[in-house]
DNA sequence: GTGGTCTAGACCACT
DNA sequence: GTGGTCTAGACCACA
């Protein structure tokens, strides 16, 4: 069992449990987190992160109920084998989403959608030079 | 005063009167009110939109603390003069971070960046058959 | 909205939650709640069954999730739109479930699955004398 | 002393011990074990499931209230005598209540007596299948 | 030790 | 009024 490195925005408008759920969904789709791995118990991760057993139970049942996780009573909780599709599809989801917001913020702003595939690649062009 | 074209989803997630704000903005900025147009009263919409009044104050309220409108006791409310190079570098910021988020997850998802020119038209596209 | 009537086993190894959903869950499918009918509020539930409003919340929580209900923030809870289709399935498999648990017992008690249908029909036929 | 046959399923909600009796039980009635047989230790057991000794303590304690094995200090656990026609009527009992409920549930769906029978076969067949 | 359920309060945002 | 979240305990069954 690895820690969890877990980060909480306690006055964010985001529910505890929310954030909880979603960071521990990033590293399984970013295979930080990879099958059968032990996660931390309900009640360490209470401890550790200063909240309420409920809060974290809640984060953890949520995660089995969308399949990212087995609970296993008297055992812990487990990752479970997520395959590599379905994290595709997931990030291209959230590739749309993401896009779909730009076209929205930007037809506020008056941008053409030739403005935006100009953006768009400018935007790229400085990640690389970011990365090199 | 010209009648509102205000859609409610009031089974969303997100709160009635943000979506009264929302579209109120959005049609500020698209120019479609202009400055000093008078609204539709607080009581007036509150009624057309099936609402509780204390749902189209606070939206209201909200639309003059952030400058949108400028409520004059006694009278109504009115449109105010919105500072354009304001607002439009602001939605231009956010459509830079959405671009940002999308080219970060494509590249997760291993789309190359023509592939994001595609599907950036795609979306466009969608959202124009559903507009009409 | 009409009172519900939900009888709770206060001592039995089913979850209070568990029982409160599927009473519910059963009167959607029976059509004794229909479409758009509102539940008693969290609160009431709670009030009304003697329990505490955390196990009504998580009721009625698992019963949005399933799709069964909808839960408006400041509104209360709907029972949604479910298809006959979905519930001749939901019932066709309960069938299933029945037979199937029939054959194990049976099995268990020496029977062939001859003597299961004979059973079969002699239950049918004391089904249809009841009704006569 | 014979080696049982028990699989278990670590993740399912039913308990390990819950398995290891049912199993265990199934078995005496299927005469596959036979009165006097002596029965694995419960510490040997527990080393051939993988399994902490208080959970095959927990099964065979179970057992034995419940009449079907019998433990001798210092020596072993010994399948009972086990009264047939007290067992066999019980799971009759319960084949009839499982297809009276499988009845009642079909009408619901509106199956005839006819389809029951075909449901009743067909489920025959894939349990035959699933053993094969 | 583990997870599962439950309580009896609380505060918050929204209608 | 409504639902949503959260707490800080508790008891239970299971491993």
């Amino acid at each position: 069992m690895r820690v969890l490195r877990i980060v909480l925005a306690y006055q964010s408008s985001i529910p505890i449990y929310e954030q909880i759920k979603e960071q521990i969904k990033a590293s399984v789709l970013s295979r930080e987190l990879s099958e059968n791995e032990l996660l931390p118990s309900i009640r360490q991760l209470a401890r550790d992160l200063k909240v309420s057993v409920m809060t974290t139970t809640r984060a953890y049942n949520d995660l089995e109920i969308e399949g990212y996780i087995v609970t296993v009573p008297g055992k812990g909780c487990y990752i479970k084998k997520v395959d590599d599709d379905f994290i595709k599809s997931k990030h291209i989801n959230e590739t749309k989403k993401a896009l779909t917001l730009a076209i929205h913020q930007g037809s506020i702003a008056g941008l053409t959608i030739l403005e935006l595939h100009k953006l768009l690649d400018e935007l790229e062009e400085q990640r690389h030079e970011k990365c090199d």
